[in-house]
DNA sequence: GAGGTACATGTCTGTTGTGACATGTCAAAC
DNA sequence: GTTTGACATGTCACAACAGACATGTACCTC
């Protein structure tokens, strides 16, 4: 039974980070750090949060108002984290929606198949604002988290710029492939 | 509840462009021509060709040797098909294992965390190689599979190029942090 | 002191995805 | 003739994920 549990790793990573932090923080952690990398509801946090704690990775450091649990990262929890930073190969999943539909847009009219490229390009231009905006939001620190983080957020500048010059590759070819004037 | 289903629109598009098949070709297809945008299990294609078929979106069209049936797409799930490539907005899930991992590689040595980036490079240079194997190997038509693959091709090699630069980017930004010559 | 909002945790149901296993047929090679 | 390998379908258990619902507290403002 060969688990991956990334989630796991990502609480764990993000608690060690923030130097402790209840579930309540760790949410709200997830969606401004790296909201873009990996996504994790709520029903999954808390559920993985006492799964940690009955496995000995972390442990609830205090208890605060409102019920608050204050978890702390344990030694255990710090080498499983490393093991897991180096140690297991991560997992390339590749899963994308836009590309899957892209195989099939011989089955609509050309026309049609264009306006759906020149529509998630203009969703494409939008999330790259977004992302500037986020950018702009952040207060970069020293931290590794800030210094991570702003290799990750270069990563997806780059990857959307690179594919917001392949949709425009594609609409070429697209007009090219329905205007057959070669030879 | 709100439901996607990629899977069953990856099969039922697939079936319409190869114009009928079992669930073995099928799952073979899904390797071939793309296995680097959807990946799927046996379990869960066997699964959803019941379902499409209880559904009335595909049909046994005949029953070969070994028990094989011959899928083929009715009427109704050519209608889905061009629903959800048009009509279904698609869902952007971003999760990338890698990436995650970047994010806590301040919890080990400045020389692990660049071994693990160039290990990254290393394993990415493998798969650009295995790419283009795969470009020479496929015996490109006139088709429309042919065409969009094409497309997708392209996307997946622009794809890994820009990684590429952008873990060269890191390690340079990793050594300029572990030796702090500025100012 | 009443009301709203942010804080805070948890459960439940359903769907999707994975890996292992079970079962059997047909064709070709030996 | 038997064995091997490709063909072919299916089930089962479990893990991962999503969304809705349930419940309550503390703090601030009016």
């Amino acid at each position: 039974m060969l688990r991956n549990m990334s989630l796991r790793h990502a609480a764990l990573g993000l608690l060690v980070e923030m130097d402790g932090a209840s579930g309540y923080d760790l949410l709200k952690m997830f969606e401004i750090t790296m909201g873009n990398v990996w996504q994790a509801t709520q029903s999954q946090l808390y559920g993985e949060l006492n799964r940690l704690t009955a496995d000995g990775f972390i442990e609830v450091a205090s208890e605060g108002p409102r019920g608050r649990k204050e978890y702390r990262v344990t030694d255990a929890g710090l080498g499983e984290l490393r093991h897991w930073l180096l140690e297991v190969p991560p997992k390339i999943v590749r899963r994308d929606e836009i590309l899957l539909r892209l195989f099939f847009l011989g089955q609509v009219e050309p026309d049609e198949a264009a306006g759906f490229v020149r529509e998630q390009a203009a969703a494409l231009d939008a999330r790259l604002v977004a992302l500037g905006e986020l950018e702009g939001a952040i207060d970069w620190g020293e931290d590794n988290l800030s210094f991570y983080g702003r290799l990750a957020m270069e990563y997806g500048k780059r990857s959307m710029a690179m594919r917001r010059e392949w949709y425009d590759w594609v609409l070429k070819e697209l007009a090219e492939r329905d205007t057959p004037e070669k030879r």
